[in-house]
DNA sequence: AAGTCCCACGTC
DNA sequence: ACGTGGGACTTC
């Protein structure tokens, strides 16, 4: 008896909507030794001169293409560095945004180290990896939650979104971290224990750093891999490969890591997911939330939304019972006090805009460790205008707005940093500057008048600090910035509240609540909290330490308005043929209307809004509409031989930035 | 995207 | 009748 020729069925690495689909090839004799799922290889495509990348998805025997297949053309590695349960996870949430699996795949593969993958592929033929018996991993206990739940919740597979215990904590090796990433780190410690992988998902590097060591605290060097953007490419590499392995390890990352490979995958754990650095920049826009919940029903796995505020996507999930709540076992509510602007009755903390109840919250606090001041910008004076018309100064080259980062330094662009030397206005031609606002090098000077002889600290994007001693000193940063205190900070400031909710979207009102109630977790227990110039809803979500009444009242405006996350939304954009085509393609649809279209400088937008209940269908056909558009023949122009550009067809799932209110 | 086939038109 | 150039079509 024969054996069957095996059949290799390819993932074409190609940017084009039409090939994003398994490709089948006969593989040669002397390369069926070599290839297996997950291995890269190279394919000839359409004529024998071109080769494409490839990565094999399946081996099998029989397919449904009754054409004469082509050959594999070359095994790059026999490394299997695609595993199937990240394929499934791109296919799936490419699906579901209308997007193409290769996008997906690319962000979950890092590009091949040669030297790497050498080093790696030698010591599994060692069989090194398997053979030593794993550093083994207890438990660690759960303190301040209700005992053995997150355990439990992990063991059952549970999905929950926990609220955070807003404490700073000393690590057994002296470092201060928030309580959250111990708790992180314990869940991930359970899930070690019973065998599996945890992925830990953090918005950024600062929020990693806390992970990170909190997870030493408590599990072996051996069992922590990180995979980040700040890695270099072979560490990165080398870290995805390590998570190749049996071994159950805790893989700690930002966004992307909800796509590293994990097979027996116990618990995926997001931190803050209402932090924008959570959502994807690159085609198909995919929500490390949404992945992660996708990832969640595919392998099983228990899911946590960990974070100190309530994002109105997880309100959602919770409310319709989705997400179950873990909560502390006890309150440990910051002492918010929310304060109206009142005259200051000091003169300099006039000059500093700080009201009286904050700056006597301040000056005490300063007799015994570190007060934080939060602020919304970095600099010295956050923006100018024209001082004669009052017109926002922009920049010459790029029409971005002008700032200053000192008292003494020149106008210059934020956006591209060229100088402004000489300044003319564009509206009435004026030619002096009047400066708007109040970044933290401006605020730290000014207090440091207000607080003679205190120490001032400045925190922010240019002069990043991750901890502050538990000394008297006056700590400026920018929200999201914020240092943390050993001990905590003994008095907190959050001064432009107002500022913060002036800007222009549909998340301010979240976003401001997570950027104090991160900032109030700083705070040591019992330490004023002085919210300045806010009050209402937010102000008393702060004050009362429930955020998710907050998110829930949200959440029944959206509903109110069909904004998201009430319902999904598509934004569609390309030619006024394209995007009528495909707005007919989903015309039929139930709980689905459109805004639009309109003229937009990218073209022609529509935005559709449908019932989450419709999103495979909305995304079936409007993934339909893209690849026709991709392939459409080219039209001539009567009289003319030129052929018009090929049509296209943007589409992007869940974008909330055309909302807003 | 890009190689290949094919058809139409142009020239001898 | 034969050459060539631009488009349409397809990718296992």
């Amino acid at each position: 008896m024969t054996t069957p020729a095996p059949i290799a069925r390819v993932m074409v690495d190609s940017p084009l909507p039409q090939l994003d689909r398994l490709f089948d090839y006969a593989v040669p004799a002397a390369m069926a030794g070599e290839i297996a799922p997950g291995v890269r290889v190279r394919v000839p495509l359409r004529s024998a001169g071109r080769i494409a990348d490839g990565f094999v998805i399946e081996v099998v025997t029989e397919v449904d293409y009754t054409g004469v297949l082509s050959e594999l053309d070359a095994v790059v590695s026999t490394a299997p560095v695609l595993a199937p349960e990240v394929v499934a996870l791109a296919r799936a949430v490419a699906d579901r945004a209308a997007g193409s699996a290769n996008d997906v795949i690319r962000l979950a593969v890092p590009k091949r180290q040669v030297r790497v993958e050498k080093a790696w592929l030698a010591t599994r033929a060692d069989g090194e990896g398997d053979a030593a018996a794993p550093d083994p991993v207890g438990p660690a206990e759960l303190a301040d939650y209700p005992a053995d739940r997150l355990g439990q919740a992990i063991a059952d597979g549970e999905k929950h979104a926990v609220d955070a215990v807003p404490r700073v904590v000393a690590l057994p090796d002296g470092r201060q971290v928030g309580h959250w990433a111990t708790a992180m780190a314990a869940a991930a410690t359970h899930a070690l224990a019973s065998g599996g992988s945890a992925i830990l998902s953090v918005p950024d590097y600062r929020d990693q750093e806390q992970l990170v060591a909190a997870l030493e605290a408590v599990l072996p060097a051996s069992r922590i891999v990180h995979l980040d953007a700040r890695q270099s490419n072979p560490d990165r590499y080398r870290a995805h490969l390590d998570c190749l392995g049996q071994t159950p390890l805790a893989i700690v990352g930002n966004r992307s890591v909800v796509f590293a490979p994990a097979a027996r995958l116990a618990l995926i754990a997001v931190w803050d997911d209402g932090d924008p650095l959570h959502a994807e920049p690159l085609s198909p826009y995919v929500h490390t939330r949404d992945a992660a919940l996708v990832r969640q029903q595919q392998q099983g796995c228990a899911l946590f939304f960990l974070g100190h505020s309530r994002s109105t996507e997880v309100e959602r999930l919770v409310e319709i019972g989705y997400l179950g709540t873990l909560s502390p076992a006890r309150n440990y509510s910051p002492k918010v006090v929310p304060t109206a602007q009142q005259a200051p009755q000091d003169r300099y903390a006039a000059i500093a805009r700080i009201p009286s109840t904050a700056w006597r919250e301040a000056k005490a606090a300063l007799a015994t460790g570190p007060v934080l001041v939060q602020v919304a910008r970095p600099g010295f004076a956050p923006r100018l205008a024209c001082d004669d018309c009052g017109q926002s100064a922009r920049c010459r080259h790029c029409d971005g707005p002008l700032g200053t980062k000192t008292s003494s330094s020149v106008p210059a662009c934020t956006w591209c940093g060229k100088p402004a030397a000489a300044w003319t206005c564009g509206n009435c031609d004026g030619t002096r500057l009047r400066q708007i606002g109040q970044g933290t090098v401006r605020t730290a000077e000014d207090l440091g008048r207000a607080f003679p002889g205190v120490r001032v600290i400045i925190a922010d994007g240019d002069r990043p600090l991750l901890h502050v001693d538990a000394a008297p000193a006056l700590v400026v940063a920018t929200r999201g910035a914020e240092p943390i205190a050993a001990g905590g900070y003994h008095a907190v400031l959050l001064l432009d509240g107002e500022r913060m909710l002036a800007r222009e979207s549909l998340r301010v009102g979240e976003d401001c609540l997570r950027w104090w109630a991160n900032a109030a977790a700083l705070a040591k227990p019992g330490a004023p909290v002085v919210l300045v110039g806010v009050g209402g809803a937010l102000a008393t979500a702060l004050a009362t330490w429930r955020p998710q009444s907050y998110a829930a009242a949200e959440l029944v405006d959206r509903r109110r308005l069909r904004f998201p996350p009430a319902i999904r939304v598509a934004t569609v954009t390309g030619t006024a043929e394209t995007v009528e085509k495909a707005l007919a393609s989903i015309a039929g649809l139930a709980g689905a209307d459109v805004l639009g279209p309109l003229d937009t400088d990218a073209g022609v937008r529509a935005i559709v809004r449908f019932d989450y209940a419709q999103g495979a269908a909305v995304a079936q056909a409007l993934r339909a509409e893209i690849i026709r558009a991709a392939t459409a023949r080219r039209k001539r122009v009567p009289g003319k031989s030129i052929p018009l550009a090929l049509p296209t067809l943007k589409v992007r799932f869940d974008d909330i930035e055309p909302f807003i209110e």
